[in-house]
RNA sequence: GCCCCCGUAGCUCAGCUGGAUAGAGCAGCGGAUUUCUAAUCCGCCGGUCGCAGGUUCGAAUCCUGCCGGGGGUACCA
């Protein structure tokens, strides 16, 4: 049910007939921000008057009489310099709620166009560990991929590992220099995880800058040439790391219930790099400069270089070969890329050189974020100035929201516990809140913008917060546990809806305007439409549930029908944040 | 130098394909309510939407310039 485009479709009917042009104006239809004003507004008259050289509110009156209101709509009403107000009817509403609750998908159809989707997310290096530079790329793809495939698109899920980098001449050295034996025999995962650390913190300072100077620096980058060169033994030490790096990403992913369908990295792309920049030579895409082949892009803008003088190749390199890969194995209509802004130049550039080379047919996105600011506003860092590891993130997202968890509990004392919470389910509790909070806060967010990392903001019980939206949920099973209804009779046989009270008829609209809220958050690819909806949602729920006496409802079918009201308002939820990647809990 | 992004209430952020008095949470102040989970709700206070022009019936939203902050910019990815 896919309210607004009800709407406009109803406009565009009459405004057929009084221009040629209709489609721009039949687009000037979009909810109020009001409820005084109605539920939608239409606000073409006044452009349209204009262009025809009319009054507005003649204009206006004409359209609302134009209008098929069919069952649905109210009579509109024509105000101020010309905005006609729409509203629907009670009945129509409470009619199409008892379809949504029928219905699995609570309403929303299928996509009309489905396509293919290729979303590139997440991309950690392997061999160290992941840090909050992945996080955002890790929910928001995930995200998008939910998003996209309950919409019936088909989406391929695709972690472009950095495996071929230079961490791996760290490890190289590490494991012929500084290597625990017995360590590495009884667990790799730790014993490699270790000397990765080891390494890095040896060559600490000169990272950024003078790499030069230091020695240990200088072998792992020789150990990396030598790997990139094909060297036996480091190639044979390469392929027996590989898989216990993966190993090391999975705790992670699986705290964050994020799955790919394929997990193809650099060293993959690799063998098929050498053709990618033969074949952009021969078509004059790219050509040679001061020793290199680079792709030029116009006067005065920097190239990107896809072949270094040492022969070497880059990520552009890398990127081509991927994009010629990923058409040629699943010929999207899309390639998203979930990658931070600072690498909009380059996306940009790639886009532009992937489009010369042929691949005009598909999308390319670079669906860009921000970044995670510390309290300080600043790239966030740990108190000695590393990067702030996942895990020990998620760990803290874990503690943090225990604390409150077992606060509330505690302070409560009518908390829906009969039975009494157990140490291991009040756990599950906190690992759902907590990460929860994480994606939560983070896909709330305009994704462009950056955000300051805060545990008070984000496991806050007021305000726009995963928690608040957990326990809105938990609330509501708590009610239907109480009134003792079968759930499975209000999904097959759903009661008589009444909307007498505003509040609840302002919950039934806003219960059927989820999928014009999911198609508003997929049309520019963000997730903090559906947070966005959400809590639209959660404040509706608060007044009605604050005005309208569920379990003590007046008569009989009141209580059937406000406690139908509650069951969908859970199961939108529920949904939304299934989307975001985020669990529910049955209470809390 | 050139390019991109950002500048909205004390703080953190929405809103940005132009529409009716600019919204939320936190903080501050004041209330409700012995609750269907108070992990609640309501009200008040608080903004020249960086500045200056322009386009428009209408601009936080579009355009230009300026100021301030961040980022990127040929051999890292």
């Amino acid at each position: 049910m896919h309210l607004l485009r009800l709407v406009q479709n109803a406009v565009r009917k009459a405004l057929a007939g009084m221009t040629d042009d209709v489609e721009p104006y039949a687009a000037m239809v979009k909810a109020t921000q009001d409820a005084k004003h109605g539920d939608y507004q239409a606000n073409a008259a006044m452009s349209l008057a204009k262009a025809l050289g009319k009054n507005p509110r003649d204009v206006a009156q004409q359209i609302a009489e134009r209008l098929d209101l069919g069952d649905w709509l109210d009579k509109p009403e024509v105000a101020g310099p010309g905005f006609i107000n729409l509203r629907l009817r009670g009945e129509w509403l409470a009619k199409q709620l008892r379809t949504t609750a029928r219905d699995e998908r609570l309403g929303v159809g299928a996509a009309e166009n489905p396509g293919v989707y290729v979303v590139d997310f997440s991309g950690p290096n392997v061999a160290k560990p992941m840090h909050v530079g992945h996080l955002r790329s890790t929910i928001i793809g995930d995200s998008l991929c939910r998003l996209l495939r309950f919409l019936g698109h088909t989406v391929v899920g695709d972690n472009h590992l950095g495996d071929w980098g230079t961490q791996f001449g760290m490890l190289l050295w590490g494991y012929k220099n500084i290597l625990d034996k017995d360590a590495f025999a009884k667990d790799a995962v730790r014993e490699l995880a270790r000397v990765y650390v080891e390494v890095r913190r040896k060559t600490q300072g000169t990272e950024e800058d003078d790499k030069a100077g230091d020695p240990i620096a200088e072998a792992s980058r020789q150990e990396t040439a030598k790997l990139h060169a094909g060297d036996p033994e480091n190639v044979r030490l390469w392929k027996e790391f590989m898989p216990h790096c993966l190993e090391e990403l999975q705790p992670i992913y699986q705290r964050l219930d994020v799955r790919f369908d394929h997990q193809l990295g650099e060293s993959f792309y690799n063998p098929m790099l050498a053709e990618v920049v033969r074949d952009l030579e021969a078509k004059g895409i790219a050509r040679k400069s001061e020793g290199a082949v680079a792709i030029f892009y116009g006067e005065d803008a920097p190239p990107s270089l896809i072949q270094k003088r040492d022969g070497g190749f880059t990520y552009t390199t890398t990127d081509l070969a991927t994009i010629k890969h990923r058409m040629d194995t699943w010929k999207p209509t899309a390639l998203l890329y979930v990658v931070d802004s600072r690498q909009a130049l380059h996306f940009s550039n790639l886009f532009d050189a992937a489009k010369r080379w042929g691949y005009n047919g598909v999308a390319l996105e670079h669906i860009k974020f921000g970044s995670v600011l510390g309290p300080d506003g600043k790239a966030i860092k740990t108190r000695d100035g590393g990067a702030v590891e996942l895990g020990s993130l998620l760990d803290e997202a874990f503690t943090e929201a225990r604390k409150v968890v077992v606060a509330a509990i505690n302070q409560s004392p009518t908390t829906d516990s009969t039975v009494a919470f157990s140490e291991s389910e009040i756990d599950q509790i906190a690992e759902a809140v907590g990460i929860g909070a994480v994606k939560y806060a983070d896909l709330s967010q305009n994704r462009t913008s950056d955000y300051i990392f805060r545990w008070s903001k984000m496991l806050a019980m007021n305000g726009n917060t995963g928690a608040y939206m957990q326990y809105a949920y938990a609330r509501n099973c708590s009610i239907l546990r109480k009134a003792g209804v079968s759930i499975e009779r209000f999904r097959t046989d759903p009661p008589a809806i009444h909307l007498d009270s505003p509040h609840e008829r302002a919950l039934a609209l806003q219960i059927l305007r989820f999928e014009e809220a999911l198609a508003a958050a997929v049309a520019d690819y963000q997730p903090s439409g559906i947070t966005t909806y959400l809590w639209d949602l959660a404040k509706t729920y608060s007044g009605f549930f604050q005005n309208c006496s569920v379990l003590k409802a007046e008569s009989p079918e009141l209580r059937e029908s406000r406690l139908l009201l509650c069951d969908l308002t859970a199961r939108v939820i529920q949904l939304c944040l299934g989307l975001l990647g985020i669990r529910t809990v049955e209470r809390m």
